[in-house]
DNA sequence: AATAGTCGTTACGATGGCAAAACGCCTTGA
DNA sequence: TCAAGGCGTTTTGCCATCGTAACGACTATT
């Protein structure tokens, strides 16, 4: 396992140099098992801390008054988790673990000291934190204005290209390690209706599944169907120059 | 006018030194006048510049393959437009001015040297993006788990509130200077549902209409109906040391 | 063996989209 | 002053999409 699952993912998209790379693995200095559905955060709750994801998967979500469930992100390894906690003093959504997880939390003012002697760090998380931004408008633009279909497509395309940044191992089949229900409430469906279209989809050729594995058949039929952009290619990787 | 409308909105939430509110009145010093109806930026456009907003009304939007249109944000004067801009080289999202607005653009390069010479800014910038993050996750849950009217009524307490901050007059009413597709193009709906819902809040007295202006008249069943809660008592003002 | 969790499947019904037309109101121009 | 056009709103009927409820099958865990 590298020093900073933190550290590997960023410098998939930016440069850091190697005083940075130590500041950042120090926030993972305190890594914590956590088992599957445990709860690492619960709305309202007091921030002191947050985190980096090294193993697992975590999401965050909210509950609203009728009961029903929004499940905001998924996060995979190497994610930074709750940068929504730097504003405010109370936690705006929950934090579950979806599987088996290792967490490494952090005290929220060892960031702020971090930001102070690493003034690049700064600016680095504000591009991170945009990136982030632009990735939930194309949600939003999936929940909007999208069919059901196309909002499946999407998101397991998604899925896909988020887990393969950190895992080099993934070819064109992968794990998602999320209840159908988990997926429905990821996207603004009922786990009935998601079931539909993820039979629909496998009928029709576009994907197959394997023991819970998925597997994406036609990628370029899915991206239409999905009105899936993958924004990567458009990285403006060198406008903060190293050092 | 003040000499910065984004320092006057940042100061609303977060403390600046002189240095830092002299820094960025500079990104305002080319206002530029746009008529209604102009496009400001097109998905796809190489990105050179960004914008503060100083009067008037902007907004982000796509659109997809099929015609339909994703409003992604409402600006509002003192806004800062264009983040997402800063880490990818081509704009993710269209901009059109709503209303006759002035704009000030400024180079992507001229904010980066302000991020260098004000290490500071860019820790601001960064939690100013995650509050921005955690209003949209809010608008996610929205379309995601919510009904029409939920949307309409939450839509209007959020566009009342966000309108407050920069603008003292704002009693109780205030002019959206939207049209009813365009309400219906940021919350997922028609046109012709958002009228039914905003005659149906009508007749209920939840809200009132007098020539263009948006009138509410029961906000906490308003905050009821459309799940919403305002974070802004939430935030950490103090996390960020002054100098 | 028992229990719990996830997935698969069905019938039924509500929510909200679509198409089309009329209405009111403002602007422009003679 | 009136007419013409454009734009946004209002209204209607029809119907597709998606949610609800309910149950059975399958698997893993204790």
């Amino acid at each position: 396992m590298p020093d900073s699952c933190f550290a590997e993912q960023l410098t998939r998209h930016l440069r850091l140099t190697n005083a940075e790379q130590a500041a950042l693995a120090r926030l993972e200095e305190n890594p914590r098992k956590v088992k599957r559905g445990a709860m690492i955060q619960r709305v309202n709750d007091p921030i002191t801390e947050l985190f980096v994801l090294r193993q697992g998967r975590v999401m965050s979500f909210v509950i609203l008054p009728d009961g029903s469930r929004q499940i905001l992100r998924v996060y995979f390894p190497g994610d930074f988790i709750g940068s929504a906690s730097t504003i405010y003093t109370r936690a705006p959504e929950s934090l579950v673990a979806v599987s088996d997880s290792v967490i490494c939390p952090f005290d929220k003012h060892a960031l702020r000291r971090l930001l102070e002697e690493h003034p690049r760090v700064a600016a680095l998380l504000f591009l991170l934190s945009n990136a982030e931004r632009v990735s939930m408008t194309d949600r939003l633009a999936s929940l909007g204005r999208t069919s059901a279909k196309a909002r499946v497509a999407a998101f397991l395309l998604d899925m896909f290209h988020r887990l393969r940044v950190t895992d080099d191992s993934i070819e064109d089949s992968f794990d998602l390690k999320l209840t159908q229900e988990e997926i429905g409430d990821s996207i603004g469906l009922t786990s009935v209706h998601v079931n539909r279209m993820i039979r629909q989809m496998e009928q029709e050729g576009l994907i197959s599944r394997t023991n819970g594995r998925f597997r994406l058949l036609d990628m370029e039929r899915l991206e239409d169907i999905g009105h899936y952009t993958n924004r990567h290619k458009d990285m403006d990787l060198d406008w903060l120059p190293v050092g």
